[in-house]
DNA sequence: ATTGATGTTGAAATTCAATATCAATTAAGG
DNA sequence: CCTTAATTGATATTGAATTTCAACATCAAT
């Protein structure tokens, strides 16, 4: 059983929701795959595997899986938002490429610490953020 | 006539495209109001003035507005888009307040210079980005 | 095994922002 | 003016996301 599951049945059993096979199944597929996956794209891949889920569900298991903080929206600019693994990853920015939509993670501690100290001047309290740079990738140009 | 509806007359100009009681209403409306208004917004400020004018009509004029770089799009992590002042505005960053719904435009040199240099290390062209802290703000604590 | 309370499901309907269509209208240069 | 191509508003349409609802599953208490 993965880490994610257990978090998953924790999460489920706090709020008194059950592990079903359609929501064990959309975690599994989530998981498996490494792509930043839209929410149909996985209702495409899990629908191969059990051909009665349906999109409703892929929509509700996710909301879930992200307030499980076992997965994470990505809004790329395109106009569907797109899910990442959370638990186990380190926060991280994107660098997003205009032409090609590939994108790169990447993470600066200088700018973190900057951005905390942004917001304590402001007496702001920071709870996540979302930091996107848009432009050409190295193999594009 | 402002500066910003010469910039727009040149930008219609140079792409054969003509200047309407409709267009000039919108932007005028756009640059009187300091809110980011959403599309919808705008529609109802400008339909007073106008009350002929359609929505599309908003939604095409916007986006020519942001052609002309007089408009810039803010997406606040509600579902649709507002619109801020960009011409004669520095760039800057927003900290949402996830209470109010409020932000404060902010901006540190200092991030910026990182977020290049960022770049630079993974040889990637920056055109653009966007940067939101979400979290609580002073008044709202 | 049965019951009952409650959570879950998929299909379909709905919402909502944004875009496309189209016939009628209008700006702008000659 | 007059012509031409752009523009308009009403309306339909798209597409993502959400809600609805009746049928179904789960599970603890019988």
């Amino acid at each position: 059983m993965s880490r994610e599951l257990g978090i998953f049945i924790d999460y489920l059993r706090k709020r008194d929701l059950k592990l079903t096979d359609q929501r064990k199944i959309i975690l599994d597929v989530f998981l498996k795959t490494e792509r930043h996956l839209s929410v149909e794209d996985l209702y495409n891949i899990a629908k191969k595997k059990d051909s009665s889920i349906g999109q409703a569900t892929v929509f509700r298991t996710l909301k879930l899986l992200r307030e499980a903080d076992i997965a994470k929206e990505v809004d790329l600019g395109d106009g569907k938002t797109r899910y990442e693994h959370k638990y186990g990853h380190e926060h991280h920015d994107h660098l997003v490429c205009l032409e090609c939509g590939r994108f790169i993670e990447t993470m600066d501690p200088k700018i973190e610490k900057l951005q905390d100290e942004l917001c304590k001047k402001h007496r702001f309290t920071p709870q996540r953020h979302k930091m996107q740079i848009f432009g050409i990738c190295r193999k594009c140009r």
